[in-house]
DNA sequence: TGTACATCAGTGAACGCGCGTTCACTGATGTAC
DNA sequence: TGTACATCAGTGAACGCGCGTTCACTGATGTAC
């Protein structure tokens, strides 16, 4: 059911998912008290795949090269998502009202956050924080085609070297 | 006429704007030729408005500082005007169809990425873009309230010190 | 100076559409006796 | 083993709503003669 609408169109409706569910427009209702529950639970399904992702990204991959690989899944799952991707950062849910969303988008986060912060040993929740504004924004920007000469489709190599340069950049700062 | 829309509500549409402007729900199409065509030249303003502050936030601000004021009133612009930054990078707007929305987005990004060039002369670009990314994605993040513990409210603080990291990483790299 | 005309921003009513949601209902499933 | 009943996912029609867009129109403005 999660897979249907990650590769939906411009925007995510109650009516789209009963839809490609082939079910009648009132259906859902049994399952979800109205439409942002519904997106809700889609999201978490969402962060819960983003993990999955994130995790089977740091296997088999020494200490040292984690966070690169996170990095590169990180906007990989972006862009071969876009629009759950977008559901579950900028869809405006109340992560308040929703506490599994909340737990499911922390427990996304952590992998990421603890390999930057490895880098890190005297500040490592703000270096955590950075890095993650720098993978999310470089997927915003590459998934809203807004850097110019880049696409989704030919913008491995960019992440590849932006990413490596950018932990070239933590790493030197932290010996300096 | 473009200040109207920036408080907006959730999404801007073409009878949300006649109806601000005390108009018509037809009146628009006297000046655009659709809904996009409005919404282009809307962002088009932004990214003016947006390029404007940017240029304020460097003047009167010895070079090694112009990257740091600039971050934070990039920051600062999308925290401000959240319906507007949005609409200006992630509406989907066709950049190819509207050459002065396109322009006005080049023109408002050159400020940030020369002083960004300017701290590595060996890959100016690359450290142009990996800045600009992380900029937007903060922006991004606390806009989209993901930031556990920071709020658009007591952001400025966090803003700063990881802006401080991000800069004295760039530096360090660039010095090994 | 005065009249005729083109221009053009804005009107207001209407259109078709898809949305989220409600409603009384059907029909299959599983359990109690 | 068979009957009665509760549960519950799904139906399909309807609702009110706001949207983008089209249409024939009005009325003010500025220009030509």
């Amino acid at each position: 059911m999660a897979a249907l609408r990650e590769c939906g169109a411009d925007s995510i409706g109650l009516r789209d998912v009963a839809r490609r569910a082939g079910v009648s427009p009132a259906a859902p209702y049994r399952h979800f008290e109205n439409r942002a529950a519904l997106l809700a639970a889609v999201a978490t399904a969402g962060f819960e795949a983003f993990r999955g992702a994130q995790d089977l990204a740091r296997e088999n991959v020494s200490e040292g090269e984690q966070f690169a690989a996170m990095a590169h899944a990180y906007v990989r799952f972006a862009l071969a998502n876009p629009q759950l991707f977008r559901l579950m950062f900028s869809a405006g849910l109340e992560m308040s009202r929703y506490p599994e969303l909340r737990a499911a988008a922390d427990a996304a986060y952590a992998p990421l956050a603890r390999a930057a912060a490895r880098e890190d040993s005297i500040a490592p929740e703000e270096v955590a924080v950075a890095a993650w504004a720098f993978v999310h924004g470089l997927s915003m920007l590459l998934l809203d085609n807004q850097i110019l000469g880049a696409s989704p489709a030919n913008s491995e190599e960019l992440v590849k070297s932006l990413t490596a340069r950018f932990i070239a950049g933590m790493r030197a700062a932290r010996l300096g």
